[in-house]
DNA sequence: ACCCGGGGCGCC
DNA sequence: TGGGCGCCCCGGGT
């Protein structure tokens, strides 16, 4: 197959999602405007009389703001933004935070403030009255465009909203995800690609350790956490284990960047303010080591796919989807370093974003002979339906048969596709769970 | 009434 | 000094 083939069934398949449209409940968003309202003036009276009235705008990101806390108050600049120019985002909070906590303890308060009036003002603004200014008199749903050519990578982009980056539930006290909701007599199914990248990465590579633990059905983390810490696999898939937790969060972040090029200075970074772990740079210098060595042939896919792009200045996916690279031709160390990571970074995330489409065209091609299954959403690794309840079993077994199969003759890892279901997308039970529930009524 | 870049932040 | 997006706000411009 070549890349070319996809992009038309692919394109009906966009066209389908815009016109079925997202059924969204009016009501519950309307009342959680108001609860959001009166959150977010609570929290600005308690900044106003910490600053005396500073203003802050609609998120904490005026001139005004960061002058007050600069000039006004003094503050040490800990972190400048990609421009050099004066940080105030959330890292830049944390970090004043813990120096005022030793310096300046009656301003502490204040940034944990606004990191929430930045949360609850992005749920307003984004999530809730943006997403009501989209919603469809007549149908009473969301119909956002998807681009099935919207990337670089062959990645979608979707837009008029952007339903890609609903929040998730550990982002978000209120909910967002349940303003959608299947409308009468139907539920919501969702098809999820177990970490479909990470087994794109290891076909690629070849990397006889993360092959086999697929080829198990294991656990990469796990994996990896035998990697980078020198223990058995037995003693990482141990949940009693000293710092099983630690161990597999920072094992998991290994995963996500390894791929890419993650340095050690982003490693720590991710850590501290994504799972609050402080960790060491020659501690994350030590893992990274160890991860390359303990993934040789992650380590050697690397270097040859960089050498491979030097010469010809593009990436590929297997499928043959091209990203022309011309940063490889730049003296310039940014730039040049910039073009290395998308050489390694495209092929998979391309790749994998193929292998999706390739599953969206075997599902319209049997969307004829069901006409009740309605494609709504596409997460990037992830199909959303909605049908009637009664069509559920029938359903489940055509879409996760559509996503595993086999995407190319070449491609030798296995395929998950983990399926769940539900009323609302923000309340959704694992496949297996909901047919136990089911069994037991 | 727009446009635009920068900063910031949501998701995979 | 992992990659891929789009949306919101701000501040400056036409």
């Amino acid at each position: 197959m070549i890349v070319e083939q996809l992009e038309s069934p692919t394109a009906v398949y966009c066209g389908m999602m815009k016109y079925n449209g997202v059924p969204m409940d009016k009501e519950l968003m309307l009342t959680r405007q108001q609860e959001a309202d009166k959150k977010i003036s609570d929290i600005r009276t308690a900044i106003d009389s910490i600053t005396g009235g500073v203003d802050i705008g609609a998120n904490a990101s005026t001139a005004a703001f960061k002058k007050y806390l600069y000039t006004t108050l003094r503050l040490p600049v800990m972190k400048m933004t990609e421009k050099n120019q004066q940080a105030a985002n959330d890292a830049a909070m944390q970090m004043l935070k813990e120096w005022c906590e030793n310096n300046k303890p009656e301003y502490v308060k204040l940034f944990e403030l606004v990191q929430d009036y930045r949360k609850w003002g992005k749920l307003k603004s984004t999530y809730i009255d943006g997403y009501l200014s989209h919603i469809n008199e007549t149908t009473g749903c969301i119909h956002p465009e998807f681009m099935p050519l919207g990337t670089e990578t062959g990645r979608f982009a979707v837009r008029n909203p952007n339903l890609q980056t609903c929040p998730r539930k550990t982002n978000d006290p209120i909910g967002v995800r349940n303003f959608i909701k299947a409308s009468e007599g139907n539920v919501l199914m969702s098809l999820d690609f177990s970490q479909i990248e990470l087994r794109v990465g290891a076909f690629y590579c070849r990397d006889k350790k993360m092959l086999e633990t697929y080829r198990n059905g294991g656990d990469i983390h796990a994996q990896t956490t035998s990697v980078i810490y020198n223990v058995p696999f037995e003693v990482a898939v141990d949940k009693n284990a000293p710092d099983y937790k630690e161990h597999r969060t920072i094992a998991k972040n290994c995963n996500f960047g390894v791929f890419y090029g993650l340095f050690p200075k982003g490693l720590q970074q991710t850590l501290k303010f994504k799972a609050g772990l402080d960790t060491s740079l020659d501690r994350c210098r030590e893992i990274i080591a160890n991860l390359k060595a303990g993934y040789p042939g992650l380590t050697k896919w690397q270097e040859q796919t960089k050498k491979r792009a030097q010469i010809t200045c593009y990436a590929e996916t297997w499928l043959g989807r091209r990203r022309y690279l011309p940063g490889m031709l730049s003296d310039d160390w940014g730039r040049h370093s910039f073009a290395e990571r998308c050489a390694l970074n495209t092929p998979i995330q391309g790749t994998a974003a193929d292998i999706l489409k390739a599953a969206c065209a075997r599902i319209v091609a049997g969307l004829p002979d069901r006409m009740w299954l309605k494609p709504l959403l596409q997460i990037h690794d992830e199909l959303v339906f909605e049908l009637p309840i009664d069509k559920l079993d029938e359903a489940v077994e055509f879409v996760k048969a559509c996503m595993e199969q086999q995407p190319y003759p070449e491609f030798d890892v296995p395929i998950v596709a983990e399926a769940a279901i539900g009323l609302r997308f923000g309340n959704m039970t694992e496949w297996e769970d909901f047919i136990r529930e089911r069994e037991q009524i």
